[in-house]
DNA sequence: TTGAAAGCGATACCAG
DNA sequence: CTGGTATCGCTTTCAA
């Protein structure tokens, strides 16, 4: 009974007949050390089970970045590919990711706690209550709220709407509903409003559905739509899942899409081409997303405080990644969508 | 000039005078410290911008457990419900989850070793040929190669298979083709071929075809076997995307699902049902493979090696976790599929 | 080629 | 209520 417990450094260098600097260079393959003391080391780290700490080798090296991500949901297409490219961009600077689902249930703080006390900045989507100030460094992508976050990426939904109905309109239709998202008309619907305004086009609030978020959100704002009755040649989805279960529900009730119904969604998800026909959309490019958010949680982390003196980051450099920040307030940087047309519009 | 690097408890201890410990008892909300006090300790953090050194603060109270997902890309939906369980799974533990894209690419190594110093262990699959000692503890998830990693979690594919084509049978369906996936037959294929055999079913080298595992290789699939001119009134696909990509085609090609050809699938993803007509599969409910997953994690990491001595995990106790072992070999949980029957068969 | 000593930054246990 | 002191486990100089 020598070892009951885990086993450090120390107890290798016990084990082995040499002292602990020795067992460093052993397990880390440094130089200036004998093959024959380097095997013995090697084998009684094996034989005791030994593990080097990651806290300790943190400490002692500067424990590099490590980013929480938070999303509703990964089963939601949208946050599966922006984890994705998230992913990647980390990885690429030598960063560390997080993954926080913190799902749609009420225990978002107990989900959240395990994740602050391990990472240096957070970025994601922050339930809409939770303005609470989370301790590090937070990233908001696409944030309805606009006062959430230190930095924001910013989308320029107005933009998107404007490129999806413009098509539409290019193509013939002229009775155009909208399938929005939550209690509030959302800024995709007030430029909505006032793109049909502009161009002449009729609405009513028979024109609009507010639906839950969601494939069957999409699936009973067709059918709301269908129902009432009014003249409807083109529909424009708040997102991608919305349109698909709108045209879901379109095949059911025997509508065709797009000879009698157009339809075009808002994010340029991967399944939107795997529906048939394909989905016609105003998408948003989620590595360009990814990368900015990188960038301000760059900015935030160096700028903001004097930190990481030490950090040795693996991932090479990066530049000074022009903040695009506004004068006085938090830093934003703007992504763009553009249409991607395809069949169901 | 006092303090041109990041600001440590002393420096904060110094400039709201008093000594370092009476900032930990401020700033982490403990008791017995006068409330003036405490004021004066918060603000001269906040004056300094001081925050916390996570690895220090890790090396003293215990780390935690922080495991790595390995997933060829999130933009599988598969993978992305397989982590999106994970994280909550994790959570629930108060572990924390760190995810790594690694991608179809050339760089895995790149992308593995910011990754590798930050984790307690890895969850999900190996690339092909990196049978490489990863150096922490590995539990492969439904990997071909069973010689891979310290543990396992095993799904019967067979079961699975034999689930999908006795629903087939039981329709009335005799011409079954199958859409595999990789160089060689997998286990999914062999048992399509036994069971075709066992049941009197006819067969032939035209019955199967051998695709890229991708909504693409699905379309590839379905446009080669309709190509070939044999009979055909089912299809079994390797898994749901596939499925999806040959049901794309036939309605391309104006087939009938289910009417002339009927379709079914395996994994189960939501996908499934957002496509028309909604896709019957062979599911595998994602949840208990990542309570398996992180069961097996849980056993690695407490058994193999007397770890985790002082750590203080949040997340209440899980159970010995019944290792469901072998006896002489690497740990291994079995999941079953189970036949979710809709409308494509 | 190897070993001794000095931290890294924070918490915890005891005194005062 | 507040302050000393001893770790925590490892890497990094610097000598030998």
């Amino acid at each position: 009974m020598t070892t009951p417990r885990t086993p450090t450094i120390l107890d290798v260098a016990r084990e082995a007949g040499v002292s602990r600097q020795t067992v460093t260079r052993a397990l880390n393959d440094m130089a200036d050390i004998a093959p024959a003391t380097r095997e013995r080391v090697v084998a009684a780290a094996q034989l005791l089970g030994y593990r080097p700490n990651r806290a300790a080798q943190s400490l002692v090296k500067g424990s590099g970045t490590t980013i929480g991500l938070l999303v509703e949901s990964l089963r939601n297409p949208y946050y599966a590919e922006l984890a994705s490219e998230l992913s990647r961009a980390a990885a690429a600077r030598g960063w560390g990711l997080i993954l926080c689902d913190v799902g749609y249930g009420t225990d978002r703080d107990a989900r959240l706690s395990p994740l602050l006390r391990r990472v240096d900045a957070l970025v994601g989507c922050l339930p809409a209550g939770a303005t609470a100030d989370v301790g590090v460094p937070f990233v908001s992508i696409d944030n309805p709220d606009e006062t959430v976050g230190d930095a924001t990426v910013w989308i320029d939904h107005e933009a998107g709407v404007r490129a999806a109905l413009a098509h539409l309109v290019a193509t013939g239709r002229r009775s155009i509903a909208m399938i929005d998202s939550g209690p509030e008309p959302s800024t995709r619907c007030l430029a909505y409003r006032a793109f049909l305004a502009e161009a002449g086009l009729p609405w009513s609030e028979q024109s609009e559905v507010r639906v839950e978020e969601s494939h069957d959100g999409g699936i009973a704002a067709a059918a709301q739509l269908l129902g009432r009755g009014i003249a409807l040649d083109a529909v424009l989805a708040f997102n991608d899942v919305l349109a698909i279960g709108a045209m879901k529900e379109m095949a059911r009730a025997g509508k065709r899409v797009p000879e009698d119904v157009a339809v075009v969604g808002m994010d340029g998800l991967d399944v939107g081409a795997l529906v048939t026909p394909e989905l016609t959309t105003a998408a948003t490019d989620r590595g360009v997303i990814a990368a900015a958010a990188l960038d301000l949680v760059d900015a935030l982390l160096t700028g903001d405080r004097p930190r990481a003196s030490r950090e040795r980051d693996t991932g090479g450099p990066h530049g000074a990644a022009a903040p695009g920040a506004e004068a006085g307030g938090r830093p934003r940087r703007t992504v763009e969508p553009y249409l991607v047309a395809r069949g169901s519009a």
